[in-house]
DNA sequence: ACACTATTTATAAACATTACAATGTAAGAA
DNA sequence: TTCTTACATTGTAATGTTTATAAATAGTGT
Protein backbone atom coordinates (compact mmCIF):
# COMPACT_ATOMS: atom_id res chain seq x y z
CA UNK A 1 0.00 0.00 0.00
CA UNK A 2 2.64 2.37 0.46
CA UNK A 3 4.13 1.31 -3.23
CA UNK A 4 0.31 2.24 -4.43
CA UNK A 5 1.16 5.82 -2.27
CA UNK A 6 4.37 6.66 -3.77
CA UNK A 7 3.40 5.63 -6.95
CA UNK A 8 0.35 8.19 -6.93
CA UNK A 9 2.46 11.36 -5.14
CA UNK A 10 4.64 10.25 -8.36
CA UNK A 11 2.06 10.45 -10.85
CA UNK A 12 0.90 13.73 -8.97
CA UNK A 13 4.35 14.78 -9.11
CA UNK A 14 4.62 14.16 -13.00
CA UNK A 15 1.01 15.65 -13.65
CA UNK A 16 2.19 19.51 -11.90
CA UNK A 17 5.51 19.48 -14.24
CA UNK A 18 7.31 18.72 -11.17
CA UNK A 19 11.03 17.07 -12.10
CA UNK A 20 11.31 13.31 -9.86
CA UNK A 21 14.80 13.54 -8.41
CA UNK A 22 16.41 10.94 -5.85
CA UNK A 23 16.09 13.37 -3.43
CA UNK A 24 12.58 14.26 -3.97
CA UNK A 25 11.84 10.34 -4.22
CA UNK A 26 13.73 9.83 -0.81
CA UNK A 27 11.60 12.63 0.56
CA UNK A 28 8.45 11.57 -0.60
CA UNK A 29 9.23 7.47 0.31
CA UNK A 30 10.26 8.66 3.70
CA UNK A 31 7.28 10.52 4.71
CA UNK A 32 4.97 7.86 3.65
CA UNK A 33 6.83 4.94 5.25
CA UNK A 34 7.30 7.01 8.43
CA UNK A 35 3.85 6.94 10.33
CA UNK A 36 6.12 9.62 12.49
CA UNK A 37 4.85 13.02 11.02
CA UNK A 38 8.54 13.93 11.00
CA UNK A 39 10.02 17.35 11.33
CA UNK A 40 12.49 18.59 8.23
CA UNK A 41 15.89 17.77 10.37
CA UNK A 42 14.50 14.15 11.15
CA UNK A 43 13.73 13.77 7.02
CA UNK A 44 17.28 15.61 6.82
CA UNK A 45 18.98 13.26 9.23
CA UNK A 46 17.11 9.63 8.23
CA UNK A 47 18.93 10.40 4.70
CA UNK A 48 22.27 11.37 5.61
CA UNK A 49 22.85 7.27 4.80
CA UNK A 50 21.84 7.61 1.17
CA UNK A 51 22.95 11.18 0.78
CA UNK A 52 25.87 12.01 2.51
CA UNK A 53 26.12 15.34 0.26
CA UNK A 54 22.71 16.43 0.84
CA UNK A 55 21.61 20.14 1.89
CA UNK A 56 19.13 21.16 4.37
CA UNK A 57 18.08 23.13 2.31
CA UNK A 58 17.15 20.63 -0.46
CA UNK A 59 14.32 19.23 2.37
CA UNK A 60 12.69 22.48 3.27
CA UNK A 61 12.69 23.64 -0.59
CA UNK A 62 11.19 20.25 -1.50
CA UNK A 63 8.70 20.38 1.57
CA UNK A 64 7.81 23.72 0.07
CA UNK A 65 7.47 22.32 -3.41
CA UNK A 66 5.25 19.20 -2.18
CA UNK A 67 3.14 21.71 0.12
CA UNK A 68 2.19 23.73 -2.85
CA UNK A 69 1.05 21.11 -5.16
CA UNK A 70 -0.86 19.63 -2.73
CA UNK A 71 0.90 16.10 -1.63
CA UNK A 72 2.03 17.62 1.96
CA UNK A 73 0.56 19.49 4.49
CA UNK A 74 2.56 21.70 7.23
CA UNK A 75 1.78 20.54 10.75
CA UNK A 76 2.55 23.59 13.78
CA UNK A 77 2.13 23.06 17.01
CA UNK A 78 3.75 24.94 19.87
CA UNK A 79 7.17 23.39 20.05
CA UNK A 80 9.65 24.53 18.01
CA UNK A 81 9.91 23.26 14.17
CA UNK A 82 7.18 22.11 12.47
CA UNK A 83 6.27 19.01 11.16
CA UNK A 84 5.22 17.48 7.82
CA UNK A 85 2.29 14.77 7.16
CA UNK A 86 2.21 13.15 3.89
CA UNK A 87 -1.76 13.67 2.33
CA UNK A 88 -3.09 10.44 1.32
CA UNK A 89 -6.65 10.38 2.37
CA UNK A 90 -8.58 12.96 4.86
CA UNK A 91 -7.68 12.68 8.23
CA UNK A 92 -7.84 14.43 11.64
CA UNK A 93 -4.67 14.36 14.22
CA UNK A 94 -4.96 12.88 18.09
CA UNK A 95 -2.07 14.46 20.08
CA UNK A 96 -0.35 13.02 23.04
CA UNK A 97 0.42 16.27 25.49
CA UNK A 98 3.04 14.45 27.48
CA UNK A 99 4.47 12.32 24.83
CA UNK A 100 4.01 14.11 22.04
CA UNK A 101 2.81 11.45 19.68
CA UNK A 102 0.91 11.71 16.84
CA UNK A 103 -1.70 9.27 15.90
CA UNK A 104 -3.80 9.41 12.52
CA UNK A 105 -7.63 9.18 13.21
CA UNK A 106 -11.10 9.13 10.57
CA UNK A 107 -13.99 11.16 10.93
CA UNK A 108 -16.32 12.38 8.09
CA UNK A 109 -15.30 16.21 7.51
CA UNK A 110 -17.17 18.81 9.45
CA UNK A 111 -18.69 20.51 6.33
CA UNK A 112 -21.77 22.13 8.61
CA UNK A 113 -18.80 24.23 10.59
CA UNK A 114 -17.67 25.23 7.33
CA UNK A 115 -20.89 26.11 6.22
CA UNK A 116 -21.85 27.98 9.17
CA UNK A 117 -19.09 29.76 9.14
CA UNK A 118 -19.56 31.36 5.63
CA UNK A 119 -22.76 32.43 6.44
CA UNK A 120 -21.74 33.98 9.89
CA UNK A 121 -18.96 35.91 8.73
CA UNK A 122 -18.91 36.04 5.17
CA UNK A 123 -15.87 34.19 4.62
CA UNK A 124 -15.37 32.17 1.64
CA UNK A 125 -14.26 28.71 3.31
CA UNK A 126 -11.43 26.77 1.58
CA UNK A 127 -9.94 24.47 4.35
CA UNK A 128 -10.00 24.20 7.83
CA UNK A 129 -8.15 21.97 10.95
CA UNK A 130 -8.57 20.32 13.59
CA UNK A 131 -6.41 18.41 16.08
CA UNK A 132 -7.30 17.08 19.47
CA UNK A 133 -5.13 17.14 22.46
CA UNK A 134 -5.21 14.60 25.19
CA UNK A 135 -3.17 11.08 27.01
CA UNK A 136 -2.35 8.10 24.79
CA UNK A 137 -2.69 4.38 26.45
CA UNK A 138 0.52 4.38 27.22
CA UNK A 139 1.21 7.27 28.92
CA UNK A 140 -2.30 6.75 30.58
CA UNK A 141 -0.63 3.40 32.05
CA UNK A 142 2.38 5.41 33.17
CA UNK A 143 0.71 7.84 35.24
CA UNK A 144 -1.70 5.67 36.93
CA UNK B 1 -16.87 44.76 29.27
CA UNK B 2 -13.38 45.01 28.78
CA UNK B 3 -13.02 46.17 32.37
CA UNK B 4 -14.97 42.87 33.52
CA UNK B 5 -12.86 40.49 31.13
CA UNK B 6 -9.81 41.99 33.16
CA UNK B 7 -11.26 42.36 36.70
CA UNK B 8 -11.99 38.53 36.00
CA UNK B 9 -8.43 38.27 34.59
CA UNK B 10 -6.87 39.31 37.36
CA UNK B 11 -8.92 37.94 39.68
CA UNK B 12 -7.62 34.20 38.42
CA UNK B 13 -4.07 35.35 39.03
CA UNK B 14 -4.81 36.53 42.56
CA UNK B 15 -6.33 33.15 43.36
CA UNK B 16 -3.39 31.27 41.30
CA UNK B 17 -0.93 33.27 43.77
CA UNK B 18 0.75 34.94 40.76
CA UNK B 19 2.00 38.72 41.48
CA UNK B 20 -0.17 41.05 39.44
CA UNK B 21 2.69 43.79 38.49
CA UNK B 22 2.02 46.80 36.13
CA UNK B 23 4.02 44.99 33.34
CA UNK B 24 1.43 42.42 33.86
CA UNK B 25 -1.40 44.18 33.81
CA UNK B 26 -0.54 46.04 30.76
CA UNK B 27 0.50 42.74 28.53
CA UNK B 28 -3.52 41.69 29.80
CA UNK B 29 -4.93 45.16 29.28
CA UNK B 30 -3.64 44.98 26.15
CA UNK B 31 -4.80 41.41 25.20
CA UNK B 32 -7.87 42.19 26.04
CA UNK B 33 -8.51 45.30 24.17
CA UNK B 34 -6.72 44.21 21.11
CA UNK B 35 -9.09 42.14 19.32
CA UNK B 36 -6.18 41.66 16.75
CA UNK B 37 -4.78 38.25 17.90
CA UNK B 38 -0.70 39.67 18.71
CA UNK B 39 2.71 38.38 18.71
CA UNK B 40 5.25 38.96 20.82
CA UNK B 41 6.45 41.33 19.41
CA UNK B 42 3.48 43.74 18.69
CA UNK B 43 2.40 43.74 22.28
CA UNK B 44 6.00 44.91 22.88
CA UNK B 45 5.91 47.51 20.51
CA UNK B 46 2.53 48.94 21.77
CA UNK B 47 4.22 48.69 25.55
CA UNK B 48 6.86 50.96 24.14
CA UNK B 49 5.36 54.26 25.16
CA UNK B 50 3.96 53.11 28.57
CA UNK B 51 7.12 51.24 29.60
CA UNK B 52 10.30 52.40 27.78
CA UNK B 53 12.65 49.71 29.19
CA UNK B 54 10.46 47.04 29.36
CA UNK B 55 12.53 43.81 27.94
CA UNK B 56 10.99 41.34 25.59
CA UNK B 57 11.56 38.46 27.53
CA UNK B 58 9.09 40.19 30.07
CA UNK B 59 6.85 40.07 27.40
CA UNK B 60 7.16 36.26 26.40
CA UNK B 61 8.08 34.87 29.84
CA UNK B 62 4.25 36.85 31.64
CA UNK B 63 2.70 35.38 27.92
CA UNK B 64 4.11 31.70 29.26
CA UNK B 65 2.84 32.71 33.12
CA UNK B 66 -0.59 33.20 31.58
CA UNK B 67 -0.76 30.12 29.87
CA UNK B 68 0.11 28.16 32.25
CA UNK B 69 -2.84 29.41 34.40
CA UNK B 70 -4.99 29.02 31.62
CA UNK B 71 -5.90 32.62 30.88
CA UNK B 72 -4.17 32.69 27.37
CA UNK B 73 -4.05 30.44 24.53
CA UNK B 74 -1.32 30.25 21.92
CA UNK B 75 -2.10 30.37 18.41
CA UNK B 76 0.34 28.53 16.22
CA UNK B 77 0.06 28.83 12.57
CA UNK B 78 2.62 28.39 9.05
CA UNK B 79 4.23 31.62 9.43
CA UNK B 80 7.09 32.35 11.76
CA UNK B 81 5.68 34.00 14.87
CA UNK B 82 2.89 32.70 17.75
CA UNK B 83 -0.06 34.56 18.71
CA UNK B 84 -2.09 35.04 21.68
CA UNK B 85 -5.86 35.05 22.89
CA UNK B 86 -7.15 35.58 25.30
CA UNK B 87 -9.47 33.07 26.72
CA UNK B 88 -12.56 34.34 27.86
CA UNK B 89 -15.45 32.30 26.34
CA UNK B 90 -15.02 29.40 24.22
CA UNK B 91 -15.07 30.31 20.54
CA UNK B 92 -13.09 28.99 17.26
CA UNK B 93 -10.97 31.19 14.64
CA UNK B 94 -11.61 31.45 11.07
CA UNK B 95 -8.52 33.19 9.08
CA UNK B 96 -7.51 34.51 5.95
CA UNK B 97 -5.48 33.16 3.76
CA UNK B 98 -4.55 36.74 1.79
CA UNK B 99 -5.03 39.05 4.63
CA UNK B 100 -4.15 36.89 7.75
CA UNK B 101 -7.22 38.23 9.23
CA UNK B 102 -8.31 36.43 12.43
CA UNK B 103 -12.27 36.57 13.13
CA UNK B 104 -13.40 34.86 16.10
CA UNK B 105 -16.60 32.98 15.47
CA UNK B 106 -19.21 30.96 18.04
CA UNK B 107 -20.42 27.21 17.76
CA UNK B 108 -20.92 24.82 19.92
CA UNK B 109 -18.17 22.92 20.48
CA UNK B 110 -17.35 19.50 18.91
CA UNK B 111 -18.02 16.96 21.79
CA UNK B 112 -19.21 13.96 19.25
CA UNK B 113 -16.05 14.47 18.08
CA UNK B 114 -13.99 14.04 20.96
CA UNK B 115 -15.97 11.50 21.78
CA UNK B 116 -15.60 9.16 18.90
CA UNK B 117 -11.69 9.82 19.12
CA UNK B 118 -11.01 8.72 22.46
CA UNK B 119 -13.23 5.58 21.68
CA UNK B 120 -11.17 4.80 18.86
CA UNK B 121 -8.01 5.69 19.86
CA UNK B 122 -7.50 4.86 23.32
CA UNK B 123 -6.53 8.66 23.91
CA UNK B 124 -8.21 10.58 27.38
CA UNK B 125 -9.26 13.58 25.77
CA UNK B 126 -8.54 16.78 27.31
CA UNK B 127 -8.81 19.39 24.38
CA UNK B 128 -9.22 19.74 20.92
CA UNK B 129 -8.34 22.59 18.47
CA UNK B 130 -9.78 23.85 14.91
CA UNK B 131 -9.73 26.43 12.45
CA UNK B 132 -11.19 27.31 9.19
CA UNK B 133 -9.21 29.06 6.48
CA UNK B 134 -10.47 30.95 3.51
CA UNK B 135 -10.90 34.48 2.20
CA UNK B 136 -12.36 37.52 4.08
CA UNK B 137 -15.28 39.57 2.58
CA UNK B 138 -12.09 42.69 1.55
CA UNK B 139 -10.15 39.98 0.05
CA UNK B 140 -13.21 38.86 -1.88
CA UNK B 141 -14.11 41.98 -3.48
CA UNK B 142 -9.91 42.87 -4.22
CA UNK B 143 -9.67 39.84 -6.35
CA UNK B 144 -11.68 39.79 -9.37
C1' DA C 1 26.24 19.39 -28.97
C1' DC C 2 24.18 23.66 -27.32
C1' DA C 3 21.56 26.76 -24.72
C1' DC C 4 18.35 27.18 -21.11
C1' DT C 5 16.12 26.12 -16.95
C1' DA C 6 15.47 23.65 -12.78
C1' DT C 7 17.76 21.63 -8.84
C1' DT C 8 21.12 20.95 -5.45
C1' DT C 9 24.63 22.37 -2.45
C1' DA C 10 27.05 25.17 0.97
C1' DT C 11 27.01 28.93 3.56
C1' DA C 12 25.44 33.06 5.53
C1' DA C 13 21.70 35.60 7.29
C1' DA C 14 17.29 36.46 9.51
C1' DC C 15 14.26 35.77 12.92
C1' DA C 16 11.67 34.17 16.99
C1' DT C 17 12.33 32.34 21.24
C1' DT C 18 14.85 30.87 25.38
C1' DA C 19 18.58 30.88 28.94
C1' DC C 20 21.16 33.19 32.10
C1' DA C 21 23.14 36.40 35.30
C1' DA C 22 22.47 40.67 37.51
C1' DT C 23 19.51 43.95 39.28
C1' DG C 24 15.31 45.47 41.21
C1' DT C 25 11.01 45.00 43.85
C1' DA C 26 7.44 43.29 46.83
C1' DA C 27 5.77 40.52 51.10
C1' DG C 28 6.46 38.45 55.59
C1' DA C 29 8.94 37.65 59.97
C1' DA C 30 11.48 39.28 63.70
C1' DT D 1 11.40 49.24 60.61
C1' DT D 2 14.81 46.31 58.92
C1' DC D 3 16.20 41.84 57.37
C1' DT D 4 15.39 37.97 54.62
C1' DT D 5 13.67 35.55 50.96
C1' DA D 6 11.35 34.68 46.88
C1' DC D 7 9.73 36.40 42.80
C1' DA D 8 10.07 39.77 38.50
C1' DT D 9 12.33 42.30 35.34
C1' DT D 10 16.03 43.63 32.46
C1' DG D 11 19.74 43.19 29.10
C1' DT D 12 22.21 40.37 26.52
C1' DA D 13 23.96 36.19 24.74
C1' DA D 14 22.82 31.80 22.89
C1' DT D 15 19.93 28.49 20.51
C1' DG D 16 17.57 26.61 16.84
C1' DT D 17 14.64 26.74 12.80
C1' DT D 18 13.97 28.46 8.49
C1' DT D 19 15.09 31.38 4.45
C1' DA D 20 18.15 33.78 1.06
C1' DT D 21 21.86 33.72 -1.95
C1' DA D 22 25.35 32.42 -5.13
C1' DA D 23 27.91 28.87 -7.28
C1' DA D 24 27.97 24.24 -9.02
C1' DT D 25 25.39 20.46 -11.19
C1' DA D 26 22.04 17.98 -13.75
C1' DG D 27 18.27 17.61 -16.92
C1' DT D 28 15.35 19.00 -21.04
C1' DG D 29 14.35 20.39 -25.60
C1' DT D 30 16.11 22.02 -30.03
Amino acid sequence: MAEEKLHGAIEAMKSSGVRITPQRHAILEHLIQSMAHPTADEIYKSLEGKFPNMSVATVYNNLRVFKEIGLVKELTYGDSSSRFDCVTTDHYHIICDDCGKIVDFHYPGLDEVETLAEQVTGFQVGDHRMEIYGSCPDCQKNKH
